[in-house]
RNA sequence: CGGGACGUAGCGUAGCUUGGUAGCGCGUCUGAAUGGGGUUCAGAAGGUCGUGAGUUCAAAUCUCACCGUCCCGACCA
C-alpha cells in the first residue's frame, strides 16, 4: 500500500475525549473516531489490526477443532424468554420491535441463538463432542461506555459454544479452550495472565479469565507470587483467620449509642468497639424478597460472590423504608440478633469468617443502640454460611501463606463450564448409548477482539507511539524514502524493495508523501510499524539504506541486503 | 441513575467574571524558499459559539430547559 492511496488520518494533539494512552493513541495514529460514546468507526488501518487478531483467534480456534459458524445478530426475544434471561438481561439488551410489535434483541452473546442450532441438529452422542464458534458485533447498553473501545456499547467479540455428551468431556472442550487462550494471546503479543473467576450472571460452575495486567484495567485480580494462585476478586479467597473466639460470653447487654451510626463511629471513645468485633448487618432485597446478611465490621460484602450464593443477580440494597419496616429501625442501628428483629423468617447469610465469634457488637434495631455480648451462633439464627468477604491486598494466601497481592487488570478473555442450563432451557438434547435422551452438557468461551486491541496498545507503547507486536501490525513494514520525485534514486529503489517485499508476501507500506522527513518518522512511530527502511540521499550516496525497528537502533545495510534482512527479521521474530 | 467538569472551525484552545456580534496554534488550500526528526515566509478558505427558550436596544458571555461529551461512583460475564 502506498501511504496517498489510504487514510491516515494522524492527529499530532490529543482529541479531549482521550484519558488513557491507549485510547488516546486509537485515535492518534487514525486507528478509529469516535461515532458516539462507546460507538466506533475502524478506519483502514485500524481494521488492519482487527483483521490481523482476529485471524490470530480464527487460526487457533480451528486448530482447537471449533467450527465457525455466524449467527444473527437480531434475536427473537422469545428465545431469552426461553432460556430466563430476557428479564435479567433486559437492562443491557438494545430491544427493538418490527412493523408487527414483535420484540427482538440486538445479540450481547448467543447461548441462546446457538443452543438452537444444536438442539435442532444434534440428536445422538455420535456427534458430539461439537465447539461452534464466531466473530462478530455484539451490542450491550452499558450505563457508562469508558475508555474507547474498553467497554463500548457495540463491539466484535469471538464466542464459542461447546457440547458434549458428559461433564467429563466437557472439562475436556473447556481445557481445549483454555490452552488455545493463551496461545492465541501470546501470539498477539500479550502477556495474559488466567485467573479464576465468578461466573456471576452466565451461571455455570467453573470459569476463568484472561486478564492483561495495566492500571486502567476495570477489575482487581488477587495474585499470590509464592504459589502462583490468582483469581478475580469477586472470586478470590484467602487464608485469613476466622474470628477469634473468646470465653463463652455473658448475655446479651443493650447499651446506648446515641447518633453512632457507623461502624467507625463505635470503634472511636468512648465506645471503642474494634471494628474486628463488630457485625456488619447488610439488607439486600433479592427477587423482591428481603435478605440478611452479616459479615465483620472490617471486612466489605463481595457482592459477587453473594449473587452466587442466592442463586441470581436480581438484587439490590434494600432502601431505608424497606429497612425500617423489616427491622423497625434504620440503618445504623441495625442488627441481626433474632430476638431483636421485628421478622424473624428473614433468610440470613453469614460470612464465614464470623463462624463461632462472640463477644461481639451489633445494632439493636433500635435507634441509638447497640448489643454487646453477641454470640454470633448462640443468639443469630443464620439461614447459610458462606464465604462473602472480599479479600483485600496484604492477606495470606490460602494455599502457601505469603502475602496476596491486588493488581488492577483488563479482561480480554473468559471460559466458562456452563453445565446444561441452557440445553435444558432450549431443547438440546441427544441420545446417548442406551437411547437415553441427555441434554448436552456446554461450555462458552468469549474474546473481546476489540477490547483486546486496545489491551495490546496499553501494554505496548512509548512515548512516540503505539509499539505493535508484529503479528498484529497493520504493516509490518514501512519503506520511508526521503524524498519521492518518481525516477529519482531513492524512489526507484524504494519502490524495487517495495515490490520484491510484497511479493514476498509482506505487508509493507511506501511513505510516498512528498513531506519532509521529520513529518514521516513521527508518523511511522505514532503508528507503530516494527520494521522502518528508511532510504535517503545521502546514506544511499554511501551505499547504505537504514533499517530500524520500531524503538530500536537504527542499523545501516547494503540496498541489496535489505529485502533478505527484513525476510530473516519477520522469520525469526519472537511474535 | 447520583456527584463533578465541559461543549467556540477538522484537532487543541482564548474570549465568558465586567453583554457591544469571535481570536490564536496545529491542520487544510495557493505561492515561494527549504529538504535526514513535526522547517520557514507570504496569502487564503473554513464558525448555526451544542440546541431551544428567556432577559436585553444588543447574548459566545446572563437565566432556564434540553441534548451531547468526559471523569468518579453505581452498574457491567
Amino acid at each position: 500500500m502506498r501511504w496517498t492511496q489510504t487514510l491516515i488520518p494522524t492527529l499530532k494533539e490529543t482529541p479531549a475525549e482521550a484519558e488513557i494512552t491507549s485510547h488516546k493513541l486509537l485515535l492518534r495514529a487514525g486507528l478509529v473516531r469516535k461515532l458516539s460514546a462507546g460507538v466506533y468507526s475502524f478506519l483502514p488501518i485500524g481494521l488492519r489490526t482487527l483483521k490481523k487478531i482476529e485471524q490470530i483467534v480464527r487460526e487457533e480456534m480451528d486448530r482447537a477443532g471449533a467450527l465457525e459458524i455466524l449467527l444473527p445478530e437480531l434475536h427473537p426475544a422469545e428465545i431469552w424468554e426461553r432460556s430466563g434471561r430476557a428479564e435479567p438481561w433486559r437492562h443491557i439488551l438494545f430491544k427493538l420491535k418490527d412493523s408487527g410489535n414483535r420484540e427482538w434483541f440486538m445479540s450481547p452473546t448467543a447461548e441462546e441463538a446457538v443452543t438452537v442450532i444444536a438442539g435442532g441438529e444434534i440428536n445422538s452422542y455420535r456427534q458430539l463432542p461439537k465447539n461452534f464458534y464466531q466473530i462478530g458485533v455484539k451490542f450491550r447498553d452499558e450505563i457508562r461506555p469508558r475508555f474507547g473501545l474498553l467497554r463500548a456499547k457495540e463491539f466484535i467479540m469471538k464466542d464459542a459454544y461447546s457440547f458434549d455428551s458428559s461433564d467429563e468431556l466437557a472439562q475436556v472442550s473447556y481445557q481445549k479452550m483454555y490452552e488455545a487462550y493463551a496461545r492465541i494471546f501470546q501470539r498477539c503479543g500479550l502477556k495474559a495472565i488466567a485467573v479464576e473467576a465468578s461466573s456471576g450472571a452466565m451461571g455455570g460452575n467453573f470459569s476463568a479469565e484472561f486478564m492483561i495486567p495495566t492500571e486502567v484495567g476495570e477489575d482487581d485480580v488477587v495474585f499470590c507470587e509464592g504459589c502462583g494462585y490468582a483469581a478475580n476478586v469477586e472470586k478470590a479467597v484467602s487464608g485469613i483467620p476466622k474470628t477469634a473466639a473468646r470465653e463463652a460470653g455473658a448475655a446479651v447487654e443493650k447499651f446506648a449509642t446515641p447518633s453512632v451510626v457507623t461502624i467507625e463511629a463505635l470503634a472511636k471513645a468512648p465506645y471503642n468497639v474494634p471494628a474486628n468485633r463488630q457485625i456488619k448487618t447488610l439488607i439486600y432485597i433479592a427477587d423482591s424478597k428481603p435478605v440478611i446478611v452479616l459479615v465483620r465490621g472490617d471486612d466489605q460484602l463481595n457482592e459477587a460472590k453473594f449473587a452466587g450464593k442466592i442463586g441470581t443477580t436480581v438484587f439490590r440494597p434494600a432502601t431505608t423504608t424497606e429497612i425500617v419496616e423489616l427491622t423497625g429501625t434504620n440503618p445504623g442501628s441495625l442488627g441481626a440478633v433474632t430476638s431483636t428483629r421485628k421478622k424473624s423468617d428473614v433468610t440470613v447469610f453469614a460470612d464465614e469468617r464470623l463462624r463461632g465469634a462472640n463477644e461481639m457488637t451489633t445494632g439493636a434495631n433500635e435507634d441509638g443502640f447497640h448489643l454487646r455480648n453477641v454470640s454470633i451462633e448462640r443468639d443469630i439464627q443464620v439461614s447459610q454460611w458462606a464465604d462473602l468477604r472480599t479479600v483485600t491486598a496484604g492477606e495470606p494466601c490460602a494455599k502457601c501463606g505469603k502475602p496476596l497481592k491486588i493488581q488492577r487488570a483488563i479482561e480480554v478473555g473468559h471460559v466458562y463450564k456452563l453445565g446444561t442450563k441452557f440445553s435444558v432451557a432450549l431443547g438440546a438434547e441427544f441420545l446417548d448409548e442406551s437411547g437415553a435422551r441427555q441434554p448436552c452438557v456446554m461450555g462458552c468461551y468469549g474474546i473481546g477482539v476489540t477490547r483486546t486491541l486496545q489491551a495490546i496498545i496499553e501494554q505496548s507503547n512509548d512515548k512516540d507511539g503505539i509499539v505493535w507486536p508484529l503479528s498484529v501490525a497493520p504493516y509490518t513494514v514501512c519503506i520511508t524514502p526521503l524524498s519521492v520525485a518518481p525516477g529519482s534514486a531513492v524512489m526507484t529503489l524504494a519502490e524495487k524493495i517495495y515490490n520484491e517485499l510484497t511479493a514476498r508476501g509482506v505487508d509493507v507500506i511506501l511513505d510516498d508523501r512528498d513531506e519532509r522527513p521529520g513529518v514521516k518518522f513521527k508518523d511511522s512511530e505514532l503508528v507503530g510499524f516494527p520494521i522502518r527502511l528508511g532510504i535517503g540521499e545521502k546514506s544511499l550516496a554511501k551505499g547504505e539504506v537504514e533499517l530500524k525497528l520500531r524503538g530500536g537502533a537504527l542499523t545501516p545495510i547494503k540496498p541489496e541486503d535489505a529485502v533478505g534482512k527484513i525476510m530473516e527479521m519477520i522469520k525469526t521474530a519472537n511474535v
